[in-house]
DNA sequence: GTCTATACTTCGATAGAC
DNA sequence: GTCTATCGAAGTATAGAC
């Protein structure tokens, strides 16, 4: 239980003034891009010292890990009370596209680029998200006689996280022709194999 | 035409120097990440000095763009012969795969939410992207005689593009379980649609 | 336990020398 | 037409005051 990797303090994790930073720096990234998420700017955002950033966070890894985290766990207690609470294609559809959608995962996605402290977080709770879905996914199918030959639920799955990324990355670019066409064909695919409401 | 959106002076287009930059830009940029390329770090890379990237290139966006356009305009060129070379749906497929699944869409994906500038013009360049892929999609799918309420071509492009875009999105994690059998799965099924070789 | 004064590095950009 | 000397701002991080 010997800390020191370096001999610097930090500050406790109950802090105020931490929550505040870590709010700071969820509304920069999510607003401006991982690129905006210096000490300056998160200090200046909490109203904060920039100094203080890495009192609470001994670097700037740690300070977007704990960010990460705390979205990543909320997910993934998301998708696990939304699976329980409707476990149908129709719903694991709706879920995809929340979760799919946002900004978010393309800031971290591309901060995984080239933080390799980070990817290695990411990587971890991409597995777990992905575990959660396939099951819940592969019993929706199953329920609804989808053999795993007409349509294996891996597959199934990537092209349905696939199609909302690209839809949602489309999206912040301004493209979206045949956006709707394309919701409205997938909906009707799922229409088919699960009839009414 | 008059120019001097600001007063000082510009190297000409033709130049050596302004290549070598702009190569080094792009080796970065895909090495590395887009953080990486700073103008000290892309003239280092080059055996140049800093202040020669100004030169050239009065902003660092204008580098990012001449970066971007290059490769832009050298892959729609590449959608075009390929298309012209090989319509089938196997083709298109393959150059989907080739096309979407490289490093450096994601980077300048990731530059685009929070560079203005560069969003336009990657907008302009994903709608020619795009149209030019559906031309061919279109064709393909009704020559196999698949109607537009069977599948929507815009349809298949999307679930296409995402699919590879997530594929080569989870490698670069290292998380690709269920990668094969979802290829498999795709590539099935367009054989079914398009026997033979 | 909490925050500040401060060091050091790297950045983008310009003005001006050749 | 080509390149260099140099500036001011911003970045991360640490040591030490309260």
């Amino acid at each position: 239980m010997t800390t020191a990797p370096s001999s610097r303090r930090i500050g406790s994790e109950d802090s105020k003034t931490r929550a505040q930073l870590l709010d700071a720096a969820e509304r920069l990234l999510l607003d401006e891009g991982y690129a905006a998420v210096t000490s300056r700017r998160v200090a200046a955002k909490a109203g904060l010292k920039p100094q203080l950033v890495h009192y609470y966070f001994r670097t700037m890894d740690d300070l977007f890990l704990e960010v990460f985290r705390r979205r990543a766990e909320e997910n993934v207690a998301r998708i696990e009370r939304a699976v329980a609470a409707d476990g149908s294609l129709h719903g694991l559809w709706r879920l995809n596209a929340e979760l799919g959608g946002a900004a978010f995962n393309i800031e971290f996605v591309a901060l995984a680029n080239h933080r390799k402290a980070i990817r290695a977080e990411i990587a971890r709770y991409a597995e777990r998200f992905r575990a959660a879905q396939l099951d819940a996914l592969t019993a929706a199918l199953a329920a609804r006689g989808v053999s795993e030959q007409q349509m294996p639920p891996i597959a199934a799955l990537l092209l349905m996280t696939g199609l909302t990324q690209v839809l949602s990355l489309e999206e912040a670019l301004g493209v979206t022709a045949g956006h709707d066409t394309t919701l409205a064909f997938i909906e009707d695919a799922i229409a088919r194999l699960e009839p009414s409401s």
